[in-house]
DNA sequence: CATGAATGAGATTTCATTCAT
DNA sequence: TATGAATGAAATCTCATTCAT
């Protein structure tokens, strides 16, 4: 990659973050090209230059947050641990990401209501990849006999939903900091799994 | 209610069972007020005749739905039963509705990034009420000691995350009917609560 | 005339009111029918039965107000006293009218702007005859030589648009109250067309 | 300012001098943005680029006239010649410019009726200058005992009633041309304040 | 007579998109 | 590359007008 293309890679990032900070703050559908330009001093005449067009961008910004999400829970799952300690990471992962970009997956909205076909494939295809690594780690976790047999999928959309509907009530006030709330979380959704009572921190 | 009251009533409520299958079809931003008229042979002048503004019709979805709910979980709770009989019944009638009316909460969507304060307020006051029907339920299995002794407030918001979010995975194609899906939900988040492994359905 | 035709009058009538009232308070173009029906604790669409539409409405009021105003000039003519107290009851009169009805001619409108063809022409007519009036007098001043010989046209232009324009900028806080307003305007206008030093009440 | 600047100035003020034009024929309130971008072959949209929204654009057109009207006066003011000759010139300035711009204040309407209060407060602190300034030209002439005492609020107002009311009967047709019609017209209105019989052309 | 309800034309406004410079 | 400027389609909203009851 020429420093041309580095310089024209970083510049798209750049524009990606600010997308999904404004989008995190005003929500999807209220925020405009505008809005994402100014927060990096461009004019929206520029954003053209480095996006086919407003769903293009919107598309990137999701691949991003989601192949970010892959990176993660591909460490985690490589990482020493047993399947519980891995589920247990890759959740508290999910959940601090979801909390630093205040964005779930999917910008809070169906991207079958957003996407065209040609976008919506690849969304659901990178999205279909990183729910497969979760019911990888259930699956590794039923067959070892230290979860419930379950119906996987079922399992890791309730896990997914409950995590990303932190977005929904986080709020940075709260006593738990992040690594806390993420912890306590993991723990709780890990009980949907777990078989005896070893991990329920009996609370006083 | 006099008998044009009422007409004026029942009219009021079709559009806003209009609105909720448009937007649960389309999406809050992509629905227009003509779509939501013309479902109804109406035109979009005529809305205006029964709401103030667009804003105000969205509004009133919201309310009647999570009214609705409220209604719900009330009869659930005054009904006989265990208390885990009965935070299971309240998930199930949850889930049921959030399938039937594809919409979780909130139209998928911050209400904090759609309403105004007038609007915003009287929503979020309905939805901590509904909310509080269901820490109710918590707070009382916590209390006989039928369930774990846990931060209420985040296991609610748990289980209303993981149903809220059926919208985005449930499809009629599955094999399981809404019933059977909506039981084995709640099944599977019952056990972020209960003591002991009896209620864990050992499938297999 | 029958009872019932008096009360379609007597309607009317209190429609025409209302609109006047409605109009010196919100101005003509952001004035509904609305509004006006709601004055009157009517609906818009009886409004309909009283007169053939908007315009006809707003036509009817002026023509109401300059009627009023012709029937007041004509009885100041007919009355005693000399060219100079005419002019000056006339003036009286008609600031009197302005700031009661808080209207001047035209509701502040130009009418070519506001009324087409066959309305505009009766308006401009009923506006020629009271205008005429007031030339009338000027001229009777004119030729007793108790006024300056002057432009009658351009004068009675001047007197009117000096009262007129009361509507813009008296304030009922003021000191004065409106007959003696009325009357310190008048005395002052009467100086354009009075010879000698006579009338000028020298204040302090 | 740079070249851009004014490029961007001269386009706002081609926009505003469309926006009095359209308005001195058509009436505010059936001037649409339509018309005013037609007029310079633009689009609707356009506008939108150079004024925040319509309210704003009207503002800009009043405070333009007046601003312009403000400059006239100052330099009326400070020209050589005694308060009468003053005074006659700054009438005889205004008059022709609500001749030219076929506009008095306010474009014929109340500016309470038009504007929110952002807007509002400026313009009539706008207007408020301008009287002003015709306040102190009376209130010398009063000291310099050249004009009669009189209330000069009042009659500062009669005078500005006076000329503004032209618009509604100045006609190009006239035997007059402006700068005649305008002397003419001041030369009337200077009786209200002039002692003794000097200015009163008498004419034949 | 009166009205409730609906309509539709038109106005304002927003914003993604384009393009010349 | 970047941007200023313009565009046009679409959305919201208003309101005079109509009409069945």
């Amino acid at each position: 990659m020429s420093l041309r293309e580095k310089k024209i890679a970083k510049k798209r990032e750049d524009i990606l973050r600010s997308a999904v900070k404004i989008i995190s703050e005003k929500g999807y559908h209220k925020t405009t090209l505008e809005d994402i330009a100014a927060h990096l001093y461009m004019t929206k005449g520029s954003i053209y230059y480095y996006f086919k067009d407003k769903q293009d961008l919107i598309y990137q910004t999701q691949a991003m947050l989601i192949q970010e999400s892959i990176e993660n829970i591909k460490n985690v799952i490589e990482e020493q641990g047993n399947v519980t300690e891995k589920l247990r990471r890759a959740m508290i992962k999910h959940i601090e990401f979801v909390i630093r970009e205040r964005m779930g997956f999917s910008i809070g909205i169906k991207p079958e209501q957003v996407f065209e076909k040609q976008y919506l494939e690849k969304i659901l295809h990178l999205r279909g990849q990183y729910e497969s690594y979760f019911d990888r780690i259930i699956t590794m976790g039923v067959e070892e006999k230290v979860f419930h047999p379950v119906d996987v999928k079922i399992v890791r959309n309730l896990l997914l939903g409950a995590m990303n509907w932190v977005v929904q009530w986080y709020s940075p006030e709260g006593k738990k900091d992040v690594k806390e709330l993420a912890e306590t979380i993991s723990d709780y959704l890990l009980r949907i799994l777990l078989k005896g009572g070893e991990n329920s921190t009996e609370e006083m």
